[in-house]
DNA sequence: ATAAAATCGGTTGTAAACAATCGATTGAAT
DNA sequence: ATTCAATCGATTGTTTACAACCGATTTTAT
């Protein structure tokens, strides 16, 4: 049966995700590679990279690993727009 | 019937339980009070303080809002131990 | 123009996060 | 000594991440 999301995809995950497309493209890194090193599927580093599906905290190390940048680089200023 | 973990806690996430619970410590604050700023249930709180579950980027973002850090902080200089 | 990669939308099985509850124990403060 | 918070282990229903695959289309490079 259809996979419907029921909660709200939050803007820091959209922005997270532009900052690693923003990175591929900077260092003219190839998806492809990209998610090989990070141990990813093509297919879902894309849905992280448009914001589709939110990451685990692990995940987001691989990448950065694959990226060769910093995690605190993709995750600066990152802000939470939650309500209590 | 008995939920199983089949892999391994990574050990950066054992790292960051230990920082949350290192903050918490330092700034005084009651985890109770952590766990309702931060929008979560206690019991989940601290599990991820004991590393026993793996959280999501936002859900880190939540804990350093409600632990007033930086995001950064809590990830800064973690590594990922992966298997290529 | 053709080949390779990227992008897209969708699907599916499985593992795990999330939320919440329970009972019991321990530690600390009044 | 009693109250409150913390800690622990365990459980459960629901939602979502993860991994993988598919077919089609678009972009990019040779």
């Amino acid at each position: 049966m259809k996979r419907i999301r029921k909660t709200e995809i939050p803007q820091a995950v959209i922005e997270l995700g532009n900052r690693i497309k923003d990175i591929i493209k900077e260092k003219n890194l190839m998806p492809k590679n990209v998610a090989y090193d990070a141990g990813l599927d093509v297919e879902n580093l894309r849905k992280y990279i448009k914001g589709i599906q939110e990451m685990k905290i692990t995940t987001m190390l691989k990448i950065a690993s694959a990226l060769e940048v910093e995690p605190s680089e993709l995750i600066k200023d990152l802000k939470i727009d939650f309500e209590k």
